[in-house]
DNA sequence: AACCAGTATAGATTTTATTAATAGTTTTTA
DNA sequence: TAAAAACTATTAATAAAATCTATACTGGTT
């Protein structure tokens, strides 16, 4: 049994397809072919049941390929603590970032972090926070960006910035002659929110109903993006609530609409978040200070109150 | 990298010396110092110090030995992962037991254990309880005989048998005239007790507690054997107690000083504990079977007060 | 029946691991 | 302090393995 019998195991598996699976680990079909059988064969059971289209683990492969990731991990993590030790900050770095955190903070840090630590090859992925979760588990995200807190034992936490939400009140809505908001004055029925699987909708469902003992489940409307929740908010369909930094970008006739919230403004917390192993610990050390420097410089708010992003 | 590489690594840091590493691995030595060199020139470090006789670890070697066995064990894993679907019971077994379980259950089961399951090579080590929890974590064991219930998260317990406490009383001692004990006739203060680190120390002391709310600290002796309790108790330093299998042996003249307690008769629990991954469970099952079969024939008290075993 | 999308097999080639023999060091012994 | 002993490193040959190209096989589709 080799590490690298195991890296194929894990890629047929990943792929259900010896062919797609070989392209990825840069070798030959035939030679996938020949290593598993080496390896079924020393183990003299089945790993893969290639009679299924496409190819299935037997139920004893399923164990197996449990125990090959463990092993994977646990190898990959000697050149983590070699280059840990050599204070080298580089190599492949797979971060996962959810969508209502992707378009701002990254267009803010990458280049600075790219600038500063040139030899880490970063590779990003748009996902909800569940599937971050699950990559994280996976071994195909090194770390993720998502809110927090999310009381899960696996994976550590580690606090990036709170982020305000700010309401977005159109000008023919019932309140939008308050200059500032309190969070007794929303109201979740005419709210505009992100469609399900987006932390953000779990967060400001939450909100609402810190104040309000039954929400109702049917919504007006929902939306994939923020943008297209700002037009729809525009065109009548009840107000909304913005991360503070998205309201950044917006221009001068949409940011008269905003209305910020009296202290303790309600926010979300952001987190890099990383698996237990603290694979590439020096990597997400150095993306923690990059990032809550700065955001130091765009966020101001001492005062808030952190809305959790779990659903229910 | 390889699998291979790794265990070199281990074998050498064990020996501190490549040639009797070699000899241990079943290559000669140039084998491993090529190999250890292809592994320190992939890294780009230096794993062993040769200019040191014996030859010492470098601090990343360090690092790096304690990362090995981390992955050298979760490769052996693999193997235990088939055994266990296949149902086959054999392979090494590596099991800790209680310095005052050993003299008495191991002659009992490990013959008739060894004859119903000839494959398993049997490694067995003595420890103290909180040792063999330990290894157990360190994946150095595969499963301890211990008293209980031990509360730890990452271990399960499966009881084995019950054992009662039995009074060792000298003639001259002033209950020696009692026919039969009461929990309340015992004195912490004039009983002999195991040094510590033996839970049977412990669990006496629980039990004296049970009725009496203080207990100095300050006992009149300590042993680190049964049989040298006997000896101490003879010797008129005070009465003892001792785990009923341990009565056994005794000649008939000591046999006399023994006095058993009233039902429910103060008793341990002991279990095979092992961990939670449930690894070699086959074996474990074994094992349970084997002895439980045997003592349900040496012990038969219905009816008993279980002691702790954990101190304070 | 021909085709397609797969995996398996064969034989050649390259790479890697291992060995025996021996050179090079350092420490121990006489 | 020279000789011996105890180690590790190096070299060159050999054995073992991983991988490749080419092609055969297999089970579904058209």
């Amino acid at each position: 049994m080799t590490i690298t019998q195991l890296n194929y195991v894990l890629a047929i598996a990943e792929h259900k397809n010896f062919t797609k699976a070989a392209e990825k680990c840069f070798v030959t079909q035939p030679t996938l072919s020949t290593q598993i059988q080496k390896l079924e064969d020393e183990l003299d059971i089945l790993i893969f049941d290639r009679s299924k289209k496409p190819i299935e683990l037997t139920a004893i492969g399923q164990k197996i390929v449990h125990q090959a990731r463990n092993i994977v991990n646990e190898s990959d993590r000697i050149q983590d603590i070699v280059d840990q030790q050599k204070g080298f900050i580089g190599g492949e770095f797979k971060l996962g970032i959810i969508p209502t955190v992707m378009p701002t903070l990254l267009p803010m840090f990458l280049k600075a972090f790219i600038k500063k630590y040139p030899k880490v090859k970063l590779k990003i992925e748009e996902h909800t926070t569940e599937e971050i979760i699950h990559r994280i588990h996976e071994g195909h995200l090194d770390a993720g960006i998502a809110a927090t807190p999310l009381e899960n034992e696996n994976i550590k936490e580690r606090v990036l910035y709170y982020e305000p939400f700010v309401g977005y009140i159109p000008s023919d809505h019932r309140i939008a002659n308050k200059k500032t908001l309190e969070v007794t004055d929303l109201d979740i029925d005419d709210m505009l929110l992100l469609e399900d699987g987006h932390c953000f909708r779990d967060g400001v469902i939450n909100l609402c109903k810190a104040f309000k003992n039954h929400v109702d489940d049917n919504f007006q409307l929902e939306s994939g993006s923020i943008e297209t929740l700002i037009k729809l908010s525009n065109e009548g369909l009840g107000m909304t609530l913005i991360p503070y930094l998205h309201t950044m970008d917006l221009n001068d006739n949409l940011k008269s609409n905003l209305r910020h919230f009296n202290e303790p403004s309600p926010a979300r917390e952001v987190s890099i978040i990383y698996p237990k192993s603290e694979l590439k610990m020096q990597i997400i050390d150095a993306m923690h200070t990059v990032i809550s420097g700065i955001i130091r410089g765009a966020i101001a708010f001492s005062n808030v109150n952190i809305i959790s992003p779990l659903p229910k």
